[in-house]
DNA sequence: GCTACGGCAGTGGCAC
DNA sequence: GTGCCACTGCCGTAGC
């Protein structure tokens, strides 16, 4: 682990190492500033939501179910798959 | 999309609440989609960094110090902004 | 948090917090070998699969499944719950 | 469901495995219960300690470092076992 | 040995 | 202002 490490003092590389390191830091904070956005709207639509009347547990709950429901969907093809393969059908 | 068929007034919201809610789900489940593809994007970059040396856990440590750190300077600057104001210089 | 650090020195509940947490230490470090020697019993059960001719890999995707299954049964009951109790009659 | 449709003798051991997959599934879907009641089982100990003043991180650690230690010990005698058994005093 | 997944603890926001 | 709930991040565990 960890080549980064391999270096007395003065050489050369450490430069570059940190500017790649701060180029990955700062790609990470867009991407989560990104992130933090996309819940900011998911909030704002669960308020307009809760403006029109909805329970937003409930709402929570469907997403949750129907969110179960496609990964089983998902899941079961996934088996099939994995049936065909074994049996030499794929 | 689409609640807008004709209903008499004495029914109730029902089918336009059907409609709305489903519209509210679906948005907020495509919201959640591309929250989730962002998050693969994070780990991507993470394992990106770890394949150039630097070590996952130390770099989040850094963001998490870099977060805090511009959130007490936005901080500071509200305060700022209120003594400002206070002092009518603004 | 932590009254256990509320003392000056050689007092006297040192003792017996000292046999307090050496018991619930010891508590814990016995159901965490249990709780490994059931996991060795999984892989026993999965080895034992194997040797009848069975891909553990396809037994853990339906296993998989069956608890998906079962969560969302539950889930399902649940929003029912929400909903009776959104409209007052429970 | 439903293997328990009449096959012929010459059709294979389908059935059979049928039988032989659902006991192995049963009993490993019996063990992770046992398995998830014994992690609940450790939560409640240490929502105990933490309710008698401790502080359940460290007492992690401490487990964490009792399990090294003994590890250690383990892996030294076996060491020490090669030892005398390659001097022939074994 | 590394990667991925699931569970747990801590934090922040919301309702009362 | 306090208590509760949901979300995020972290850690330990399990599989490849």
């Amino acid at each position: 682990m960890s080549e980064a490490r391999a270096r007395k003092s003065s050489e050369g590389p450490a430069a570059v190492s940190a500017g790649q390191l701060r180029s990955l830091i700062e790609r990470i904070e867009r991407l989560e500033e990104e992130k933090r956005a996309l819940a900011g709207d998911i909030k704002e639509v669960f308020a307009e939501a809760k403006a029109n009347g909805f329970d937003a547990k409930i709402m929570r709950q469907v997403i949750k179910i129907r969110r179960m429901e496609s990964a089983e969907r998902e899941e079961t093809e996934a088996v099939l798959d994995l049936y065909l393969e074994a049996l030499g059908m794929k």
